[in-house]
DNA sequence: CTGTTAGCGCGTTCAT
DNA sequence: ATGAACGCGCTAACAG
């Protein structure tokens, strides 16, 4: 409980330097620039004495104001709790390190309105480009990014009408292969469970695969639950089988598109509750015990993304206790810590390189690089665990 | 693919913006600034129709070049990788938002290096303020902030020779609430897993609440591997029982810390293989089977935070399989995602609040108060949960 | 090699 | 009610 010394007693400033090395302030600026072959020794070691002796630290703020460039990044992260964003950004953060830039990490924290109020502030802040790892947004709201203002690059998912470069997962090869996983294993019915996709491209991506992977295979159907409003199938509708009744006993696969909408907790409720009668129902059909040697007759599920996976797993042991994956298989894209705990088999992301590339990307266009926009995709790995096994 | 429209056109100025209304840059700075009582509305709307002709957003930097303060505060956070941080987050962007300033949350990703230089970056983009997460870091390192600098508040950690403002967890009563409930349940045998806590305020005073408690009750003693050196119980060395001899069967309970330095893998796997032996000596000592009705010769792990506690889980659960649990149970102050579902014990801390009340400080020191250093010090909440009970 | 001058975009007296 | 002029801290010509 010490006193608190007084406040800060304003900071030297470069002519503050200047007086005291006993020259012009353009002397000061050259050596804080590297320009030493402009110097003489004698000078130098008496600025560098004066700024030791006065601990100044040149204003960036005002750097950057009159070189019109501050290396300063946004990065718009849609929501930090998400250990893929985390993991994402450390690889942009050491591309930042290599490349002399400084990010500044904005957190929307899953509202459009802070998404919103971000972008706004980054541009006022004047930063040189965004990264940008939207939540479900219309192109309005980056209407200040991208082709006509600065530069950008997506992370994850595209943003329809928007052009700007973009990296992410391969999201149609990491689905299939899951998808071939789970097949490759005996599974006869698979239920790919998923947020509302109809703003999110790398969620439409990965439904998609999935689907077709299913279609070919057997049959697909659409849960009707879940989804705000409309679902987002367009007008094709739902197709294959309509309803909920068995197929697995006469060999053929059964695929079904859950939608969940977390931040909607009666819809969550709804769409976990159509889950258990799946599960149910298999559970009763199966004249096998459920832990036959064979995965025949068990359902597999296969989440889009690491939230997804854990609000099923989450309820899942709380319906039916510590042995769940007895009873029902888990395979998620993303690769969370609790993936390893708990046995679950996952599709990693190159999360990693995922952030450094786009900040290389980013990068690159400040610098006035002019060509497309460019795609980059980037393989998932998958990592079997126990839990799609048998 | 389309191609991408040239670059950024230059934006607009106040002195564009006046030149379009007709009018001297003072007045739309006074608009600006929401100054309207001085500004006829005629002339008010002419502004308003340039501003949004020209889509002009005033430049922050110029702005905070000018008035001496630019709304900016820092955040540098030892680990993002620790649920813990990004729930403090939460709650300190909350408080940002509700106070008009705006976070510039920097990652030191556990090296310390990194820690040093976004502090210096951070002094010379002048922010008001800065609230650390510290990792282990001498005052030297933080000299530019607190006391002689800009205002600082500390978050979780104190640092020792440094005074500022300081918030988090109430350390001793979170390890005295966990430890009794260990004790209240049966456990006879406990071991708290700590990081190397020479540097860490909150890790020290976890472990010496654990000590105390346990000296009280019974015995205690410390364990020879893990940290890099001389460890850390001062003079005073090793106290109590000296070697692993089993004491439960007296009904004395025991207590034991072992330090793990996650950052040293060679250093953890000697740390677990002492844990190792000593879960297996407790399984050979008690006569009871693992599943008996007590807790009585089953021990106890007190993970003193979640790093650790996932490091443990992983390692018991590779060991001894997804049954690990019915051979030792796990607490850990923070409350990750996976404690949940994996049934572990936990003590959750106020993280939100942590986060809200540290820039809420913060943002008193910046408006100029006065007032000795303060310490706010949080109530953990004990999660009981499967692990700890029979 | 070194100092002088002129802004960068904006806020703020101080006149009008 | 409104605008001209000056300066924030710094860099970039342009002289000397």
């Amino acid at each position: 409980m010490n006193p608190m010394p007084p406040a800060t007693p304003r900071r030297a400033t470069i002519t503050d330097v200047a007086r005291e090395a006993g020259t012009g302030k353009t002397s000061i600026s050259r050596y804080l620039n590297g320009e030493m072959s402009a110097l003489s020794p004698e000078l130098r070691a008496r600025i560098e004495a004066a700024i030791e002796r006065l601990d100044y630290q040149p204003n960036q703020m005002a750097r950057g104001l009159k070189r019109g460039r501050n290396r300063l990044i946004g990065m718009l992260l849609a929501d930090l709790t998400n250990p893929y964003t985390v993991e994402v950004l450390q690889g942009a953060e050491a591309a930042c390190h290599a490349l002399g830039l400084m990010p500044l990490i904005c957190h929307a924290a899953n509202e459009v309105e802070m998404e919103r109020r971000y972008l706004q502030l980054l541009t006022t802040y004047r930063v040189e480009g965004v990264i940008v790892n939207a939540l479900g947004v219309r192109e309005e709201t980056l209407r200040p990014v991208g082709g006509g203002g600065i530069p950008a690059v997506l992370v994850d998912r595209s943003v329809e009408g928007l052009v700007a470069d973009m990296v992410g997962l391969d999201n149609r090869a990491a689905a299939e292969l899951g998808t071939r996983h789970l097949l490759d294993n005996g599974f006869d019915e698979i239920w790919f469970v998923v947020q509302p996709f109809e703003q999110v491209s790398s969620r439409q991506l990965r439904e998609a695969a999935f689907r077709e992977v299913m279609r070919a295979q057997g049959e697909w159907s659409a849960s009707a639950v879940g989804g705000r409003g409309e679902g987002g199938w367009g007008a094709s509708g739902v197709s294959g089988v309509s309803g909920p009744s068995r197929a697995g006993a006469n060999g053929r696969v059964r695929g079904h598109t859950l939608v969940l909408d977390l931040a909607d907790s009666a819809a969550v409720q709804r769409g976990l509750a159509e889950l258990d009668r799946a599960i149910d129902a298999a559970g009763d059909a199966s004249n096998a015990p459920t832990n036959a040697p064979t995965n025949a007759g068990r359902i597999a599920l296969f989440a889009a993304n690491a939230p997804v996976a854990l609000c099923l797993a989450l309820h899942l042991k709380a319906r039916y206790g510590a042995a769940w994956q007895s009873r029902v298989a888990l395979l998620s894209i993303d690769d969370p810590d609790w993936a390893e705990l708990t046995g679950v088999t996952t599709i990693r992301q190159p999360t990693y390189e995922i952030g450094y590339r786009a900040v290389e990307f980013l990068h690159e266009r400040i610098e006035g690089v002019q060509t497309s926009a460019r795609d980059c995709l980037l393989p998932g790995e998958l990592i079997v665990r126990a839990s799609t096994l048998r």
